[in-house]
DNA sequence: CAAGACGGAGGCCGTTCAGA
DNA sequence: TCTGAACGGCCTCCGTCTTG
């Protein structure tokens, strides 16, 4: 390596330039000059000119030491930015400005304000605090909305619609009996309506969020089926039937006022969860404390997995890829641990290739090196025996193993506790289903009480309830026609929601 | 010309992957 | 679990340039 073709006159230089003999270590000024240091104490260099010879032990840096310092740093720039945020929220400006000026430092502040925020059900689930701020949504996992009686339009179109089959007759029976007697006082029907709208409508906008990942497309052939969403998988939920699925298409006479026959949804394992959105598992936000109070997931349920884990693995010394992927990817995205990503590895050898190679393939080079004048053995004179190499690189490799392990028992419970989660929100899901369906039948119960609004929402219902059999007659087309190689995907909501708006 | 400055070649070593 | 190989980062120090 040290004889090289004499090319440019620069890279005479090179040509020239001997192997060298490293030692080990170079004292301070030897190192700050630059200069060849025999190592000796004092080294032959600073003998020479009577200067005080020192070596300082270096603190060798990983790439492990630096990725940890590096996490270090944007966890402290991550605190500060959390405390500057506080300035702009209303309620914490003066008290963060007062700890400021009070000389508290950013991390003191920082942690007041987790504090403060942990009081929430949501962050009391975020086990590590130094990623609190991070994993905080600020929009609420859904938002309570309230439908809107039918317009005037729809309430003729649903007037002049003639109802058809078994599942109608009770709905219009309902409407026909709306005149025939009132039991009830206006006053009460009035006050009925408000409380009614309030628990049943709030929740209708939850389940689209949910029901997504399963592909059973039960539809729910019961006399008030339009009264549950369309396409609403069922499997009855471990707290009524045991987690046993039911089939709907085959109901029988199962009488659907029991509250006990309402659905749920089948918690996803471990083989079908091919699409399972890992991000959508953020921390939920209970919109109120009734809900709170109903979702009670376990300490070990974290929303951030992720950093759970992490909290409880060795320090970043030893997994040095989990602590940059859960700082450097998003916050969404690190909340579970993504597998390491595998290095390509070059086959195509270069000089630099070649030469850190060296070491190791010194031994066998040995021979072939000495042939050459300045070609010398490279070895340095603190080099170990190979057998010594050999153990050293017999520990690493266990090292990694263990490391790989480790990482595979991490995914493992990642995805454990994901399912976990999951089963808590279908819980959740069936709990609010059951709500909508106490609220409507409760409703219907005063169809005869003749109240304006209630008429209004029953004739809504009717409509709604005839669209969604035609959008039923479309589907069956729909299926006909991807069979046949076509898609032309209708949403039957959307048409009932833009009808009836 | 001696001494200092410093660019960069090359050695050393930990890590990772693939295969045995 | 071990071993060979590849790779990248840190370190040493050779050799040239600059300065006084």
């Amino acid at each position: 390596m040290a004889e090289r073709l004499p090319l440019a006159p620069s890279q005479k230089i090179i040509s020239r330039r001997k192997s060298r003999v490293c030692t080990r270590e170079a004292c301070e000024l030897c190192r700050e000059k630059k200069a060849k240091c025999d190592s000796e104490r004092p080294c032959s260099r600073c003998r020479s000119r009577g200067e005080q010879c020192e070596y300082q032990a270096r603190s060798h840096q990983t790439k492990r030491d630096l990725q940890a310092e590096l996490e270090e740093l944007k966890g402290a720039q991550r605190q500060r930015d959390a405390v500057l945020g506080a300035l702009t929220v209303p309620g914490q400006t003066h008290d963060v400005l007062l700890r400021l000026r009070s000389g508290e430092t950013f991390e003191s502040i920082y942690e007041k304000l987790g504090t403060h925020d942990a009081a929430s059900p949501t962050n009391s689930q975020v086990s590590d605090e130094s990623s609190q701020l991070r994993h905080i949504k600020k929009e609420p996992f859904w938002t309570p909305t309230q439908t809107p009686l039918c317009s005037p339009s729809i309430l003729e179109y649903s007037n002049s619609t003639e109802l058809h089959g078994s599942e109608a007759s009770h709905i219009q029976g309902a409407i026909q009996n709306q005149n025939s007697r009132s039991d009830c006082t206006k006053e009460e029907a009035d006050g009925l309506m408000p409380s009614l709208e309030a628990s049943m409508f709030s929740h209708m906008a939850l389940p689209n969020n949910i029901n997504e990942f399963d592909a059973t497309d039960y539809t729910l052939p019961m006399p008030f089926g339009m009264f549950v969403e369309h396409n609403t998988p069922l499997d009855l939920p471990d707290a009524y039937c045991s987690g046993q699925t039911y089939p709907t298409d085959d109901v029988g006479d199962i009488n659907w006022w029991q509250p006990t026959m309402l659905s749920s949804f089948a918690v996803p394992t471990s083989t079908n969860q091919g699409a399972w959105p890992y991000h959508q598992f953020a921390a939920p936000h209970s919109p109120n404390q009734a809900q709170a109070s109903h979702f009670q997931p376990s300490p070990n349920l974290s929303p951030v997995a992720d950093d759970s884990i992490l909290a409880s693995r060795p320090s970043s010394r030893e997994m040095p890829h989990r602590s940059m992927g859960s700082s450097m990817a998003s916050a969404v995205q690190s909340q579970y641990p993504s597998p390491p990503l595998l290095k390509k590895r070059k086959f195509e050898t270069n000089d630099r290739g070649s030469s850190a190679t060296a070491g190791v393939e010194s031994d066998s080079k040995s021979s072939d090196d000495a042939s050459t004048d300045n070609k010398a053995p490279i070895k340095s004179p603190g080099r170990e025996p190979p057998s010594h190499d050999r153990e050293r690189h017999r520990r690493a490799s266990a090292r990694n193993w263990q490391k790989q392990k480790q990482q595979t028992a991490d995914l493992e419970a990642a995805m454990n506790i994901a399912e976990a989660r999951n089963r808590e929100l279908h819980r959740e899901y069936s709990e609010v289903l059951r709500q909508v369906m106490d609220a409507k039948n409760a409703l219907m119960d005063h169809a005869k009480c003749n109240h304006p609004a209630i008429n209004s929402w029953l004739r809504c219902q009717a409509t709604k309830y005839v669209l969604n059999k035609g959008s039923g007659v479309d589907k069956e087309r729909r299926d006909q026609t991807t069979a046949g190689g076509m898609a032309a995907p209708v949403h039957p909501v959307g048409r009932q929601s833009a009808a009836c708006r």
